[in-house]
DNA sequence: GTAATCACG
DNA sequence: ACGTACGTGATTACT
């Protein structure tokens, strides 16, 4: 034990991250940050760790290569290859990211890597370690002696191989010792390293030099023995050159460096896999090696953080935990798995002072889990809605359960993830194995049948209700801090139910009229199909863009518009644009249409209909970043209404027998609260009026009297409005009238004469997202906005507009939700058998029995049009009909 | 798994 | 000069 001696892994930073580079294709993260050399590195590095198991780990950096104006400067290797920018601007973020994996990073003013690894490994030599030199640079090889090992990674076809050099090494292959390597470079010199030798003397007349004399000096001394005759010469001539890329060649061991490399120590692999470095992983999306994080950081935690223990009897649990809290009201963090076979507990046992967090987990039937939520407890879990659909509650509504995948979608509502591992990376800074790394996609039932996996999915249990334990005080802290704590309690948490209860009523859909209209579709696919192909000449597959586009702008030689990454346009708006020259596009048009409707919705919805005849889609209340709720499984949020031919999907939506739909939209919401926020008092005029909006502005924006105000300018005009929405620019304007970019920015400028404080207010929100990195709708609802401080144009300008849409956007999608929790408790209260089924943004469907329809209809009008107060009025269009398309 | 397209607000 | 309208989800083709 006492004599194994420690290693130290001495890295060349720019010589390794260069091979990375050129070894490994182009790759970026989508904010286009190259990230294929920090991606190699890491490989490398990992590699290599594994295999050295070092105890102390240094990264040199030379600190010129930083700039490549150094370079220039720079009177022997100035001309060495500046870096391509793609590389360059990876570098500084390699250093953070190693920062973050607790791993050394070295860089000397003056000095280049080589000499600070060549310092450190005397250091380390001296002290008895073992040291390993990692370097794509051969010139490194004079470091090599019995302890001293350089690992130099090549190239291979299919991966990276490392060759290893001790000094026995060195000699075997070059044929002289370490130390005689930099006399061999000083004669032959090094064109990569801007080493330049003596001229007429290579590789082999420079091994036989050296093998012969040992030193440039030795040999220059019996300058007259040497055999080729042009060497003797150049030799004498251009000694001083020699002699100057001889102390070029060697590398500086006593340089002054300001770490001593014990501070370079590892305690362990777990150290490179924290909170820190899996952010900065996951900013660079290197999902390859995000796979380290899960399964080396999880497996201790399992056995060092969780204190678990699996009972017999789910009452056990229960009952400790009845008796532990109702001295004190606790948290208790809570897993149920959807199918009931799995249950997880944590809570704090308060006894003598001391506070001990339990977490105990049984698999078995957990139904009697019901009553426990009705405890006095704040019940934290992940994914409320889920857990009420599994205990299938009718009337369970409680202030007290808390769902932290919420809570942490408000915090940012700009991440894809809210399970208790990312939740416990973010709030806890604990990294702990997600449900996929335990079990894959098995289910829980599943992976507790298989002996295998058993184990594991007991941990789910015990993780998910341990982080939901400990991570709900720091997100509560956080909501507070940021003032969205009440947009929690008073608007999300109830929310939850609502939408749990219309996913719950489902929809009645008439699967025999979707046969029915999928059959009618089908054969005018096929004569569509038949008419496109005669057009063309040939066969080939309509739904591929790659072929269509051949076919039209190869074959046919249409004008083609704009490309893709990969070849032609051919989405429906460049299309559209040759319609009028080339009808025959129109074919294409509405066999798009045709098919998109069989397949997704007559085809794809009769998939959905369960055997109560209805479907139950879901509705998402984490998912997108502005606020809006969204709808999966189907997408009850897209079904089709602005086409005729769709319109027959909205009348397979029927109400059931003895009832009838209420469909309630908000008219122009969004454009009202631009209104209301920018305080503009035209705008608000405009809407005081109760007058067509997009008729006004066209009017005032058109110069033209009210009563004039032709179609098309009509339609300019409501571009217009929607491009304000949208944050407008000219070229998107230009871009969806088809008109120039200068009409589009002249449009805007009527526009914004006309309303001056909708200017005003969108340059303010703007400049505010700007300085806090996010916006903020009515309610206090966040949406960071990275996007404002990049560098790039593009990513910049993506910023600007989302920072000018989300405020309206999300404050929108604040108010439908107050309407709908209010509509919802006002059918409960009033004891109607009205169900709210569908919510679609700015509209709510409810199915009513025909004798409430009155009652109904003033509360479903009231309550969505008294959300909110504004300074404009909120108008609320309300119809009735027996299905979808008849009631809206 | 990603890109293209199109359905909705 | 750069070159997109904001927010979603499902289907299809293709690598």
């Amino acid at each position: 034990m006492e004599n194994k001696k420690e290693k130290i892994l001495l890295i060349d930073g720019h010589s390794i991250v260069n091979r990375a580079f050129y070894g490994v294709p182009p790759l970026t993260n989508s904010d286009g940050l190259h990230t294929n050399a920090i991606y190699g590195f890491l490989n490398i590095f990992f590699n290599t760790f594994s295999k050295v198991k070092p105890d102390y780990i240094i990264v040199a950096f030379d600190v010129r290569a930083k700039t490549f104006r150094h370079e220039m400067y720079d009177a022997y290797k100035g001309n060495r290859k500046g870096m391509p920018e793609e590389l360059h601007e990876q570098v500084p973020v390699l250093m953070e990211v190693l920062n973050s994996m607790n791993i050394k990073t070295a860089t000397l003013e003056g000095y280049e890597a080589d000499d600070v690894i060549g310092t450190y490994a005397k250091k380390a030599e001296a002290d008895g370690l073992e040291v390993v030199i990692l370097s794509g640079d051969r010139d490194l090889l004079q470091l090599a002696s019995d302890t001293t090992l350089v690992a130099i990674p090549k190239t291979k076809s299919g991966g990276t191989e490392i060759e290893y050099y001790y000094a026995k090494d060195v000699l075997e292959k070059y044929q002289v010792t370490p130390k005689e390597f930099i006399e061999l470079k000083a004669l032959m010199g090094d064109s990569s390293d801007n080493i330049p030798g003596i001229p007429g003397i290579g590789e082999k007349t420079a091994t036989n030099l050296v093998v012969q004399y040992h030193s440039l000096e030795n040999a220059y001394a019996h300058v007259d023995e040497i055999k080729p005759n042009k060497a003797k010469e150049n030799l004498k001539e251009y000694i001083e050159q020699g002699r100057m890329s001889r102390t070029l060649a060697t590398i500086n061991t006593d340089s002054p460096v300001e770490m001593n490399y014990q501070e370079s120590h590892i305690e362990g692999e777990e150290v490179f896999y924290n909170p820190l470095s899996y952010e900065l992983y996951k900013r660079l999306e290197l999902n390859k090696l995000l796979e380290r994080f899960d399964v080396k950081a999880g497996a201790d935690l399992v056995e060092t953080s969780f204190e678990q223990k699996k009972v017999s009897e789910l009452s056990e649990i229960l009952d400790i935990a009845e008796a532990v809290t109702k001295k004190n009201r606790g948290q208790i963090g809570l897993y149920v798995d959807p199918e009931l076979s799995l249950i997880g507990l944590t809570f704090a046992d308060i006894q003598n002072d001391t506070r001990q967090i339990k977490t105990y987990v049984f698999d078995g039937k957990t139904d009697d889990v019901l009553p426990f939520l009705f405890s006095e407890n704040d019940i934290c879990v992940f994914g409320l809605k889920e857990l009420l659909h599994a205990l299938s509650c009718q009337d369970l509504r409680s202030d007290h359960i808390y769902d932290l995948s919420i809570m942490a979608y408000l915090l940012d509502p700009t991440i894809s993830q809210y399970t208790y591992d990312s939740v416990s990376k973010d709030y806890c800074g604990k990294i702990i194995p997600s449900r996929e790394n335990l079990i894959g996609k098995k289910s829980i039932s599943d992976a507790l049948a298989d002996p295998e996996t058993h184990d594991n999915a007991l941990k789910i249990a015990a993780f998910a209700s341990e982080t939901a334990f400990r991570a709900f005080q720091p997100l509560k802290d956080q909501l507070e801090r940021e003032e969205m704590w009440d947009l929690y309690l008073q608007m999300e948490m109830p929310l939850t139910y609502s939408l749990y209860y219309m996913e719950k009523e489902g929809i009645k859909v008439n699967r025999e009229s979707l046969h029915a209209f999928s059959d009618q579709l089908l054969e005018m696919m096929t004569n569509l199909e038949k008419e496109i192909y005669d057009e063309a000449g040939e066969e080939f597959n309509i739904n591929s863009p790659k072929q269509l586009g051949v076919i039209l702008f190869e074959k046919m030689k249409l004008p083609h518009g704009k490309k893709t990454k990969t070849g032609y346009s051919t989405s429906a708006d460049v299309l559209e644009k040759l319609a009028d020259e080339f009808p025959f596009v129109n074919t294409i048009l509405k066999y798009r249409q045709v098919t998109k409707l069989r397949s997704t919705y007559a085809e794809g919805l009769v998939n959905y209909i369960s055997e109560d005849g209805r479907i139950h889609g879901t509705f998402n209340q984490t998912i997108t970043a502005t606020g809006r709720i969204s709808s999966t499984d189907p997408n009850l949020q897209n079904i089709p209404i602005r086409n005729e031919l769709g319109q027959e999907i909205r009348r397979a939506f029927v109400a059931k027998d003895g009832y009838v739909f209420l469909d309630a939209d908000y008219s122009q919401i969004e454009l009202r609260l631009l209104a209301h926020l920018s305080g503009d008092e035209n705008l608000i005029d405009s809407y005081k009026s109760d007058a067509d909006i997009h008729k006004i502005t066209a009017s005032k924006v058109f110069h033209t009297p009210l009563d004039e105000v032709t179609k098309e300018q009509r339609r300019n005009a409501k571009a217009v409005n929607f491009g304000i929405v949208y944050g407008i620019s000219s070229f998107g304007l230009s871009q969806n009238l088809s008109i120039s970019r200068k009409e589009a920015s002249e449009y805007i400028k009527q526009y914004f004469d006309i309303y001056p404080k909708v200017k005003e207010y969108l340059d303010n929100t703007v400049k505010r997202a700007r300085i806090e990195g996010r916006t903020r709708t009515m309610f206090g609802r966040i949406r960071p906005i990275p996007e404002l401080a990049s560098s790039n144009f593009m990513q910049r300008s993506f910023g600007e507009r989302a920072a000018m849409n989300a405020p309206i956007q999300g404050s929108a999608a604040d108010i439908i939700k107050i309407a709908m929790i209010n509509v919802e408790k006002a059918l409960m209260e009033h004891n109607l058998k009205a169900k709210i089924v569908l919510q679609i943004h700015d509209e709510l469907l409810i199915e009513a029995p025909e004798e409430e329809v009155d009652e109904v209809k003033e509360l479903l009008y009231t309550k969505m049009k008294e959300a909110v107060i504004l300074k404009v009025p909120l108008e609320v269009d309300v119809n009735i009909g027996k299905d979808w398309f008849e009631a809206h």
